[in-house]
DNA sequence: TTAAAAACATACTAAAATAGTATGATTTAA
DNA sequence: TTAAATCATACTATTTTAGTATGTTTTTAA
């Protein structure tokens, strides 16, 4: 039960980004900063950047802005976007018959997991 | 974010056992009623027995039993029998150096999914 | 005008985790 | 004494994840 380190790869730029703005950062500057792969994480910036959490220029001295105000990003989309959902187990008995026994600790996992992660916004992590 | 499905078909059959206790069952039995291979859930059951939360009985007409009662059994030591301690994200500069603007995120969702799990006893499944 | 530095796209490879199988030994009650 | 159970361990297959490679496109600053 763990979080994917991607997320924690895009957790930490959108900090960075959230530190700078509403400059912008490229993608060469927070790699160095993180010490993560700078291709990996341009991958990762394209998934933010289609999910509408961050807007990009291109060309020389292009880079990233976050697209909404720091205080009103919230953790969770940031995760969700690049982990999928926040889903804790989707057994797939459960989907076609009655609820199996073990549903219902995995739907309080996943409403405690959402209300933390929606509730912290990144301001806090700056 | 999810559990395993070793989680899952751990946390049937120990429902299943719940539901017999304080009678034993066998793995055939619980592995013909919750559809899952046997062979896989000898093992699950092997890790679960080391780990002190079942009893088992060699031989014929032989199995497995509850070590404690269902209303003492958390959910909480199951899961995390079978997949390992609930760590959300152990980032590894964290360890050695100060915390990363990420861990305050980590750890609120390690207290929330451990209070969830550790609040839900086996007898509340059955 | 042009070269450098950025985003963007996509295919590929490597590594790790997970699920599941195979084989057989040991135990015990019917 | 045999059938049915646990137990142990090694192997295989599948899936997910992380990371690399090879470019193309865009834009600005020199």
């Amino acid at each position: 039960m763990k979080f994917s380190t991607r997320a924690e790869y895009g957790l930490k730029a959108m900090v960075n980004l959230a530190a700078a703005f509403p400059k912008q950062k490229s993608v060469s500057q927070i790699s160095k900063k993180e010490k993560i792969s700078s291709k990996y994480l341009e991958r990762l910036m394209g998934k933010l950047r289609r999910n509408n959490l961050v807007i990009s220029q291109k060309g020389k001295s292009g880079g990233y802005v976050l697209a909404k105000k720091p205080e009103s990003i919230k953790i969770g989309e940031i995760v969700e976007t690049l982990e999928g959902p926040i889903n804790p187990r989707g057994c797939r008995f459960c989907r076609v018959a009655k609820k199996c026994s073990a549903s219902l600790v995995w739907n309080k996992v996943e409403e405690q997991i959402k209300k933390t992660l929606y509730d912290i916004k990144l301001k806090k992590l700056i």
